[in-house]
DNA sequence: AGCACGCCGACT
DNA sequence: GTCGGCGTGCTC
């Protein structure tokens, strides 16, 4: 027999099938990891078909062994890398690098071993007594304990003294004894049981859900509607049928609330799969899936490919978010590699926003997916009020501070009435720049084509973009000048301005990039904010997700309008669903919530849609405007990047790859509504220069195209520089 | 990706 | 003469 074998190197050169033959001392089943040898060396291969004979010939070398006991890769993920080859253009190995936890690669597997202790079973109690001397108290105090069973070292270790076990240990009246351990992720969160009883409109949306013949169910649900309860109901009921589930959310931030809400459900049944792991608890909560031992997977984007069967129902939360599309290699878009797993399995998937995606929501309207609404809080308070406050009238009325007459007011208020209140601003730091007030000149990068930020509480300037840091201005270097401005308002300062409005004794916490870089960082700030340990958080798009604070009755958007004039044809779409997401955050329980909402713009069309949280509004104004552009879902739009630390090497790239796509163009010009190389905006990032091809074509033949596009840039790489495609991008930097 | 093979420059 | 630079090609 032959081993159609993909080698474990990442690189499009051999990202091919190589044939092996199987010897005749052990099978080799697919799926399987196998070490196989690869030109002079051996490598680590996976197993992904078999044959009878290879068209390669019969020179074959042979398969070396077998790496696991059972195969790694599902039938099903096997199918799976076949359509993310096809649709998304990625590499074999790479699809299957995303299956396994990284850790398996390489062998590199550690199980985590503790030490147990028990008693011996080789004697009886009475025989242990009579080894022990009678004034050994805390010796026989050990025995004691372990009468009722095993104990792990550690912890027996805290409640008696480290020599009593050992001297047990010596005569051979305990066993000590390592024993494999699961290392799970947020062990001691506590377990929250929610069990309610739907509503009507709640019941409504998990009927629509089963009785559906599409695929997709776009869960239409106001802030606030309950939506978490239709998902624990879906699960429950395809739990009870011996399925499993997928439970998707978009940022690890909001793992451990969700993960809390599971395990008060089903507890321990429920494994949890993102990034944020270490190598260690993901591969011990892999294996838990794998065995069968974890039959719900709650996870951030990477989870869609757990290695679980018979899967029930899967479910994405806050559909619209952009981090459901994988922006770096390997790009994918979670959606899709759902619903493929979702035909596979012969299950729905339901994805759940109070602002669904354009995308999503002309998909339902087309239906191509099924709609199920709900429009009413659960709460008798109904959505909260919304403000908008002129901060033009601000300054005309001679207030050049940050916060608007009426939004100081509230929040002093808020605070007294012992209640709680967010403040929201999509820009972290202190002051976006620092600018020489005499000839202009501004920090830059010195790696990246991008102003500073300049951060107070380190006292540096910060590139946003590599991460690389510079001492701060005191003096302009071109002209000498010590007159310094700082750009824009950043969430520290806002912490700072909020210090002097409320004194010392209020509580303020910052929840933003640079506040959450350690692991347990979400937890603690959430955590203290949750008990009132603070009143004020403020914090970027990080605080708008998900979030339940039932104390929260103010919610403030400082510059709402700062996204809304981006060169982006998404950013009404994302200012819309930011604002109305972090609305959402207040008057969640019996408290009656307030949102101001400041801007320069209050005449913005965009406003009257968030304050009267019409999103069908929004909705029908913004895909009229994308169709009359000709932008996406009407169109789609592809840019090639290039980049290279040599400018020559770049352009020359570039100009080569644009003149391949104007043949094309020409071969079919009425599938081109744009094509154009240029700069990139951001024109050099970590040393290199980035120069792009732009394009817009129409929403037909795009496959085919995109594919081109692939060929031609495999067929034009050379060395220094690195080039790849991006299908509706989300930022254009 | 890695490693071998191969063809030109400056060195004990 | 030869050690070593990295361009090119190949891996079942």
């Amino acid at each position: 027999m032959v081993a159609r074998v993909i080698v474990d190197i990442s690189n499009s050169e051999v990202d091919r099938i190589f044939d092996y033959q199987i010897p005749v001392n052990f099978d080799v089943e697919c799926g399987d990891r196998v070490l196989v040898p690869f030109g002079n060396r051996t490598i680590e291969g996976y197993c992904i078909s078999k044959s009878e004979y290879s068209e390669y010939g019969t020179d074959l070398k042979c398969v070396v062994r077998k790496l696991d006991e059972n195969p790694l890769i599902l039938p099903e993920m096997i199918k799976l890398m076949s359509f993310m080859k096809e649709k998304f253009f990625i590499r074999y190995v790479d699809s299957l690098r995303l299956f396994i936890p990284s850790k398996l690669r390489g062998n590199k597997v550690k199980a985590k071993i503790k030490e147990y202790c028990s008693l011996s079973e080789s004697m009886t109690y009475d025989q242990m007594l009579s080894l022990v001397p009678k004034r050994a108290k805390s010796q026989i105090a050990v025995l004691e304990r372990l009468k009722e069973g095993g104990e792990f070292f550690t912890i027996l270790a805290t409640e008696f003294s480290n020599s009593a076990i050992n001297a047990l240990v010596k005569i051979g009246v305990i066993d000590r004894y390592g024993i494999e351990v699961k290392r799970t992720p947020f062990k001691g969160l506590s377990a929250t049981d929610i069990t309610v009883k739907l509503t009507d409109m709640q019941n409504n949306a998990v009927d629509k859900v089963f009785k559906s013949e599409k695929d997709v169910i776009l869960l239409h649900g106001v802030t606030g509607s309950g939506k978490t309860e239709v998902y624990l109901s879906c699960i429950e009921k395809v739990l009870a049928e011996g399925k499993t589930a997928i439970m998707l959310v978009p940022e690890i931030s909001l793992t451990p609330q969700i993960l809390r809400i599971f395990r008060g459900r089903f507890g321990d049944m429920v494994a949890m799969l993102h990034s944020g792991l270490s190598d260690g608890e993901r591969y011990d909560e892999w294996r838990r899936i794998y065995d069968g031992d974890a039959r719900i997977v709650v996870g951030a984007r990477s989870a869609i490919f757990a290695p679980i069967r018979d899967v029930g129902v899967i479910i994405i939360d806050e559909e619209h978010d952009s981090s459901y599309i994988s922006e770096s290699n390997p790009r994918y878009n979670t959606i899709d590699i759902a619903t493929y797993r979702a035909v596979y399995n012969k299950c729905h998937i339901v994805i759940g926003s109070a602002t669904p995606s354009v995308d999503s929501y002309q998909k339902a309207n087309k239906g191509e997916y099924e709609i199920a609404v709900m429009d009413k809080r659960i709460s008798k308070n109904g959505m909260p009020e919304v403000e908008i406050i002129d901060m033009a009238g601000e300054l005309r009325r001679g207030n050049f501070g940050l916060f608007s007459s009426e939004l100081k007011e509230s929040i002093i208020d808020t605070v007294e009435a012992g209640n709680q209140a967010m403040i929201f601003l999509n820009r972290r730091g202190f002051a976006s720049y620092m600018q020489c007030k005499s000839c202009g000149y501004i920090a830059k990068c010195t790696d990246c084509d991008v102003s500073l930020t300049y951060h107070h509480q380190d006292n540096l300037l910060k590139c946003h973009y590599c991460g690389k840091k510079f001492k701060p201005l005191t003096q302009c270097p071109d002209c000498g000048s010590e007159s310094i401005k700082q750009g824009k308002i950043g969430t520290e300062r806002v912490v700072r301005e909020l210090r002097d409005l409320l004194g010392n004794e209020v509580g303020i916490l910052r929840m933003d990039n640079d506040t959450t870089s350690t692991k347990t960082a979400y937890l603690d700030i959430l955590g203290a904010f949750k008990e009132g340990e603070a009143k004020v958080l403020v914090g970027t798009q990080m605080i708008a997700k998900g979030h339940d604070f039932p104390d929260v009755t103010l919610v403030g958007v400082l510059d709402a309008d700062m996204s809304l004039y981006f060169s982006d044809y998404r950013s009404s779409e994302r200012t819309f669903q930011l604002i109305t997401q972090v609305a959402g955050r207040c008057g969640r329980s019996i408290k009656k919530g307030r949102v101001l909402i400041q801007t320069y713009s209050p005449k913005h069309y965009l406003f009257n849609f968030i304050k009267s949280y019409d999103y069908k509004g929004f909705f029908e104004k913004e895909v009229n405007n994308r169709k009359v552009t000709s932008f996406p879902p009407y169109t789609t739009i592809i840019r090639v990047l290039v980049t290279s630390e040599s400018e020559d090497k770049c352009v020359d790239t570039a100009k080569s790859i644009f003149g391949n796509l104007k043949l094309i163009k020409a071969t079919c010009p009425e599938e081109f509504i744009y094509l154009q190389a240029m700069k990139s905006p951001v024109t050099r990032i970590q040393s290199k220069f980035r120069y792009q091809i732009v394009m817009r074509i129409n929403r037909n033949n795009e496959q085919k195209l995109i594919s081109d596009i692939h060929n031609i840039l495999d067929d034009k790489k050379s060395r220094g520089v690195s080039s790849f495609v991006e299908i509706n991008p989300q930022s254009m930097s």
